[in-house]
DNA sequence: CTTACTTA
DNA sequence: TAAGTAAGG
């Protein structure tokens, strides 16, 4: 989970139409997570091929991407590498989360209650090496460009940001900033709604944009000074302060500066240590300079051969998909023609 | 999640 | 044409 502090950052609601020729960054672990977890038959199982493989997060690629593209949004999808060490202690708290989710899974099967049974399927998902693997299968045959970060993608895409090779990074959670991201975009659908968590109940979401400079100049803080507050609250990388909220973080961040100075006062240095390493992850991240963010041809016979003949896709859909992509570049090119005439 | 079909 | 529902793999 990311750190808790989007209550302190004000957005601005974009329309789609906002995103048109602009080069969005994808976080794909975050991507690939909301398919596997929503993309579900009504059973809440995941959708699978007729052996059995999972289909959910190739499903919600080719559709999600192929409608993003036609909207005119250039997609780039950034893996993770390695998680840091300072990461283990989160990553094994989401595995026992996910674990006792499975639990209670199987105790609704035996009860026979769907929508239990659809909630803790849900909550159980996990992602497998072969999933993330396929995805980055997939986009390059649609001739969508993906980078792989040495470490965390938010960090490699804030930094990809920074360099101006993305216009924005697309996130649904506060862990770009903490990375620096200055232009972050929320909400991004086709469809305009999403189903509420355990309910079947759908709301509108509107696409929202969040300018961090803006934010900091506002709240009258440093970007050091909002990771200090991101880390007073608790990040993946280290545990926050007990009873310390977003308001809370600011108010201490304003009276004593840094959060070494929290720490002091509240007699709390021995915690120092494990703040300055997890403060120097996110001012320094791993990166890499080694990737191209270009956009192909989709390779309509290796799609067809992918995910039609081995995961049951129809070809009607898949082709679709490919007509959309095409036609998307062929936009774009007139787009770029245009402004030399 | 998105697409495709059904209904008013 | 818009909103609701089923299906997709």
């Amino acid at each position: 989970m990311g750190a808790d502090i989007g209550d302190l950052l004000e957005r601005d609601t974009i329309s789609m139409k906002d995103l048109d020729g602009k080069i969005v960054a994808f976080d794909a672990f975050n991507v690939i997570y909301q398919f596997v977890t929503t993309v579900r038959g009504r059973d809440g199982q995941a959708l699978t091929d007729s052996n059995g493989n999972p289909t959910s997060h190739l499903a919600g690629l080719l559709y999600r991407t192929t409608s993003f593209a036609e909207a005119g949004i250039k997609p780039v999808f950034v893996f993770d590498g390695e998680p840091p060490e300072l990461k283990a202690e989160t990553i094994e708290k989401r595995r026992e989360i996910r674990d006792k989710a499975h639990e209670k899974w199987k105790l609704a099967v035996e009860k026979g209650d769907p929508a239990e049974i659809y909630k803790y399927a849900q909550a159980s998902a996990r992602i497998d090496p072969q999933v993330i693997d396929e995805s980055k299968m997939l986009l390059p045959m649609m001739g969508i460009p993906i980078v792989e970060s040495p470490s965390e993608g938010e960090a490699q895409a804030a930094f990809m940001l920074e360099n101006k090779d993305v216009d924005f990074v697309s996130s649904q959670d506060y862990d770009a900033f903490i990375f620096g991201a200055t232009s972050v975009v929320r909400n991004l659908t086709v469809s305009g709604k999403r189903k509420l968590p355990g309910k079947s109940v759908y709301v509108d979401v509107v696409p929202e944009k969040v300018d961090l400079n803006k934010n900091l100049e506002r709240l009258g803080i440093s970007r050091e000074q909002f990771i200090d507050i991101a880390l007073c609250v608790g990040t993946d990388f280290n545990k926050g302060l007990e009873r310390v909220g977003a308001k809370t973080a600011l108010k201490l961040i304003k009276e004593k500066g840094t959060v070494e100075e929290i720490l002091r006062a509240k007699d709390k240095t021995d915690l120092t240590p494990s703040y300055h390493a997890a403060k120097a992850f996110f001012q320094h991240p791993p990166v890499t300079t080694e990737y191209t963010v270009k956009w192909e041809k989709p390779d309509a016979d290796k799609m067809v051969e992918f995910l039609c003949r081995k995961r049951d896709f129809s070809e009607d859909r898949v082709m679709n998909a490919v007509q959309k992509l095409n036609a998307a570049r062929a936009a774009k090119k007139k787009t770029t023609l245009d402004q030399w005439f």
